[in-house]
DNA sequence: GTCTATACTGCGATAGAC
DNA sequence: GTCTATCGCAGTATAGAC
């Protein structure tokens, strides 16, 4: 692993942690370069601009969420698939995206208008419509939303090392609280 | 009412605008402005600063929510109280405020350094601590935030003359499943 | 109460040396 | 691969005329 690779990984990871802490916009690209101990010219070595930074760090969770998309489209629709989609979507939000997702669901606003969060939120749209029980009815789409906005806020909020054992144990009881709230939120328990 | 309260309120109203389509951030007093047709320098004005904007719009709302939470505390707690709250709350975002709480909603990350939203995410804290059916167990407290976020997705979008006759019927819709969701994630429908 | 003009700051991005 | 230096622009905010 050369140390472009290194500097790299860095920079993404500082800008996935300050990204998320003070939104998109917030962030300056001078911020991250001082984090990061190097230049602002430095970061643009490695990234041709700060929009780019978020779609390599969007496309990372783009990925996996297609796959659990392709997977989704070829099971019969019903409880026992939406269930299981948000078991494995959980999963994956239980990873190093758990943040990601974060971001994005606090950020709305100032992401709204960039391609890559565009797309990424397109693809939870239609997640959602996976989830949906029955028709586009308004209930039914608020309750599919809902689901995801379960997990997300289930989701992991201290990453790296910094988490006491307490904490970890605080936040899977979080994430397991959130599946089940989600799941319910999906259709009736009964298969 | 003299010009001094016209141009007041056209700022607010125009700027609750911008803020809800841009977010905060990305909002400029320049694009206020314009949209006014007057300068940055009569914006200035009638506000100190941009932040002194938001927070006239959010005082707007903190009022009535203190209120609401001021009845709350002297209720007794239950799941009438709690569908009673949600009752009050979904009608104060039928209204005018509905804009405000989307705004919100969507641009936590801009908004979250700054006083007037913090006072206003504090007051919707404790609402959902209200909301709450028993202690701090992860679970009751996903599901008390998620009664918020559920009203507050099916708030208003269109706002002022714009909307169409299908369109109103529409968000009706869309508040009535929002307010029935909510209940329900409130807790048991029997009293 | 609104204007023109401007001060100052920080942003994203680029050029070119090492 | 990182640096120094700088460009051009847009942001908030202010001063002072009318």
């Amino acid at each position: 692993m050369d140390r472009r690779t290194d500097t790299r990984e860095a920079i993404r990871s500082v800008a996935l942690e300050l990204f998320s802490e003070r939104g998109y916009d917030r962030t300056s690209l001078r911020e991250l370069a001082e984090r990061l101990r190097i230049t602002k010219a430095a970061v643009y070595h490695h990234f041709a601009t700060k929009e780019d930074i978020l779609a390599s760090l969007a496309e990372d969770f783009a990925v996996p969420v297609g796959e659990l998309l392709a997977w989704g489209r070829g099971q019969p629709a019903g409880p026992a698939t939406r269930r299981e989609l948000l078991r494995r979507y959980a999963d994956l939000l239980a990873g190093r995206h758990g943040r990601l997702v974060r971001f994005l669901e606090d950020d709305r606003a100032g992401l709204r208008e960039l391609a890559p969060a565009r797309q990424l939120l397109g693809q939870l749209d239609e997640l959602s419509a996976l989830l949906r029980d029955g028709g586009p009815a308004p209930e039914a789409t608020l309750r599919a939303r809902l689901c995801l906005i379960a997990l997300h806020g289930g989701a992991a909020v201290s990453a790296g090392p910094g988490g006491t054992r307490a904490g970890l144990a605080e936040e899977a009881d979080r994430r397991e609280a959130a599946l089940v709230v989600a799941q319910d939120l999906a259709g009736p328990v009964g298969f």
